[in-house]
DNA sequence: TAGGGTCCTCTTTTT
DNA sequence: GAGGACCCTA
């Protein structure tokens, strides 16, 4: 195909697309791979391809799938197609995340595979316990193998399509010498007992449909004119195998990824998926677009570097015309406090130069590491975001609420019983519960139901019986309540009549007062959702709560939630040989591993525009104990040319990158050992070491008050609440930041953006 | 049955 | 430094 070049007559969606970019957006029919790289407007040319199949009517709405990986993603690009075709975007019912769009196929077909359309979704949570259950049934002691280890073999074998027939007998062996299959297959048996799955489930059933029901998967073919895949780089086998057979007939596929940036072989993500495209479909079209709208020169060539290791590449040459900028900063510091007071400090002068708090991130190996900068930035009173992490729905507030609202919508939903039988305590303990459990296993009944019966029985003591009684009593009440009434507001009676309110206001802890605040919160979130089941459905697939636009505030997050993303500034902390690359990487993936914790690197550095600063720590604390550690070998793989290396100790950052060059390092195993190193000493003595940062107060402050006003429900003498230091009384105001006298913490300087009146 | 204490392991990364 | 499993006592 020939390159189109533009013309007078182009539709808008074409404006401002170069060459290759035009080329993806018309090559409509035949599969067509896209090799986009960091920051190439990769986005802006699916979205354009969108626009275009609509738009020159080649198909509706929704005759197209359109597949992301994250919700977020999935966001986007509905806002920006909505924006170029209006809102014919409503009717695209098939844009969405694999594990959502997969959800609404199963719901349709849930008979299929022995389910009822509306199962539950399980988290995490739900899944451990359940496995926990089945181990014990099966005598294997947990303490050997965990039931964590096990979820996670079950996982991977559902990543690659695997039911428990397809699991031979070798794969088998690495858990329990071999009762994984077995407890693969009462796990599946329990989950439709209780009409729920997990997330693998969900690809996996749909899979299951569609290789066994011809004519469900014809209905599919003929529906799906065009495919799309974002981040093909990240598919799994059984996502693989999902695609091929809906694009079997039409082959009008295309796969947008970059092998470079595939980070997720973890969650069974297979690069060789996308390096094997043209294999599977022959006579792809195959575009690379290389030109990098985002990043500076050396920002580029910093990462070009260090992806430059890896081999197995398809290999791209990403370039820019953007003017030479700053080189990418490498510093060393003494350890983590330090890493985080610098940081800080170098916030605050892009704040006082006017940049904008939202321009800039941290981006961290492990979500632990965002503590450092969480309590430095409430201590300086430096608004923050913490993205991903102790994540709104997966607090034990919302899962217990979450937990009554399931087994309102789904009588049998055991895990949901289970959970919140004896929450509040209703004096129903492991002993009344075991009894439950043996009546609804002897009849092949649900646990609500196994309790119904148990009450005509002598078997519990009177207490318990009065009391089970009520609580059964309840759930009857409102689940009859529930379809007269607004959920919201069904929610809100149940979290009162169950004494889980009274509970939570019995305790009158800071915590308690905060998990009040989530739950009313929790209601609130349901008056967007039209019955219970979609609310739930939203739950289960979007965890994260999307956060409204608010006043400015850094962004603190993992490099992988940071894919897709993109800053002016961003600070890569903790290039440290066991925290990047990670100690788990280096100790037991190999090369493999290591090669992704590269693409990592990559991803990381690709994520700023215009100004990049990488940190390294001598010294850290890991699980309570000062360790010193060795820059990353990822820092050594810069290029000189595009790096300004500056150390806060002596010898410089010189010193670091010879250190690393020495294979041979006497003190490579350093980080590993529990032995105490200078940070221990340091911490013995941290009073004569200390140093508070330089910093003027006034000029912070008023530079702070000229961008953010302050609000004006505070006033002196003010009690307050704020969700990490507990309830205080303000001692002075300015601007937004407020001084408190905190009835635990002492006296401290924080954002009013963190706190409410009590 | 509930609550409190001690000891243990442990942290990637997400739909 | 935090959550879980386990054990003890009221």
């Amino acid at each position: 195909m020939t390159v189109p070049t533009p013309s007078p007559n182009d539709p808008p969606y074409l404006d401002g697309l170069n060459p290759p970019q035009r080329e993806a957006v018309l090559t409509t029919e035949g599969p067509v791979l896209v090799l986009a790289g960091a920051g190439t407007g990769k986005t802006a040319a699916l979205t354009a391809r969108l626009a275009h199949l609509i738009g020159t009517r080649r198909a509706w709405p929704s005759e197209i799938l359109a597949v992301t990986f994250t919700n977020k993603a999935a966001r986007e690009m509905r806002a920006r197609v909505g924006r170029m075709i209006g809102d014919a975007v409503e009717g695209m019912p098939w844009l969405g995340t694999f594990h959502a769009i997969a959800a609404k196929m199963l719901r349709r077909h849930a008979e299929l595979v022995g389910l009822q359309s509306n199962f539950t979704i399980l988290d995490t949570d739900d899944q451990l316990r359940l496995l926990k259950q089945l181990i014990q049934a099966e005598g294997v002691d947990e303490k050997r193998w965990p039931a964590r280890q096990l979820a996670g073999l079950i996982d991977q074998w559902k990543n690659k399509g695997w039911t428990p027939e397809d699991v031979g007998a070798g794969e088998a062996e690495g858990y329990a010498h071999g009762k994984g299959q077995t407890l693969y297959a009462a796990y599946q048996a329990r989950l439709r007992a209780v009409n729920a799955c997990d997330f693998g489930d969900l690809l996996l059933h749909v899979l299951t449909i569609l290789k066994k029901h011809r004519d469900v998967l014809e209905q599919y073919q003929e529906r799906f004119r065009y495919i799309m895949v974002d981040e093909y780089q990240d598919t799994n086998s059984s996502q693989y195998l999902w695609l091929r057979l809906l694009a079997q007939t039409r082959k009008n596929i295309c796969c947008v990824g970059d092998d470079d940036q595939s980070i997720y072989s973890w969650r069974g993500a297979e690069v060789a998926n996308i390096l094997r495209f043209e294999k599977d479909f022959p006579g792809a079209t195959i575009i690379r677009l290389e030109q990098n709208y985002r990043s500076t020169p050396h920002i580029l060539g910093a990462a070009s570097g260090v992806i430059a290791e890896n081999g197995n590449r398809l290999g791209k040459t990403l370039w820019t015309d953007i003017d030479v900028g700053e080189k990418v900063q490498v510093v060393g510091v003494w350890d983590g406090p330090e890493e985080a007071r610098r940081v800080g400090e170098e916030i605050e002068a892009i704040e006082r130069s006017g940049g904008s708090l939202d321009e800039v991130a941290i981006l961290v190996r492990a979500q632990h590491q965002t503590r450092e900068f969480e309590d430095r930035f409430i201590q300086i009173g430096l608004p923050y975001r913490i993205v991903g992490g102790f994540r709104f729905y997966e607090r034990a507030e919302i899962r217990d609420a979450l937990a009554y609202l399931r087994l309102v919508n789904q009588p049998a939903d055991d895990l949901a019983f289970e959970r919140i039988v004896n929450v509040p305590k209703r004096g129903l303990g492991d002993k009344a519960v075991e009894k439950l459990h043996r009546l609804a296993r002897a009849e092949g009944i649900p646990l609500a139901l196994a309790a119904a019966r148990i009450l005509d029985t002598d078997e519990l003591t009177p207490q318990a019986r009065r009391s089970l009684g009520s609580f059964i009593g309840d759930l009857a009440r409102w689940r009859d309540r529930a379809t007269q009434l607004p959920h919201a507001e069904l929610a809100r009676q149940i979290l009162d009549e169950s004494g889980y309110t009274a509970m939570l206001q019995a305790e009158r802890t800071t915590e308690s007062a905060g998990r009040l605040e989530n739950l009313s919160e929790l209601a609130r979130a349901m008056e967007e959702y039209e019955t219970l089941g979609a609310f739930l459905e939203h739950v289960s697939l979007v965890m994260d709560n999307e956060a409204q636009a608010e006043s400015a505030k850094i962004t603190i997050m993992t490099i992988h939630a940071a894919k897709g993303l993109e800053y002016d500034t961003t600070f890569l902390v903790g290039w440290e040989e066991g925290v990047f690359p990670s100690q788990r990487a280096l100790d037991e993936g190999g090369l493999n591993s290591l090669e992704e914790e590269r693409r990592l690197a990559y991803v990381a550095i690709t994520r700023a525009r215009k100004r990049c600063t990488i940190i390294h720590a001598a010294n850290r604390r890991i699980y309570g104990q000062w360790t010193s550690s060795i820059p990353s070998r990822f820092v050594g793989e810069l290029p000189p040319e595009h790096v300004e290396s500056e150390s806060s100790m002596s010898g410089g950052a010189s010193l670091w990158r010879a250190n690393w060059s020495e294979r041979d390092d006497p003190f490579a195993n350093v980080a590993r050992g529990s032995g105490r190193g200078p940070g221990w000493q340091r911490a013995q003595t941290s009073g004569q070491f200390s140093r508070e940062p330089v910093r003027i107060v006034e000029a912070r402050s008023s530079a702070v008050s000229l961008g953010n006003k302050g609000r004006d429900d505070m006033r002196v003498g003010l009690r307050i609440f704020h969700q990490k230091f507990g309830y205080g009384t303000v001692a002075e105001i300015e601007g937004n930041k407020l001084e408190i006298d905190f009835e635990t913490a002492g006296r401290k300087r924080v954002m009013d953006s963190f706190v409410q009146p009590a």
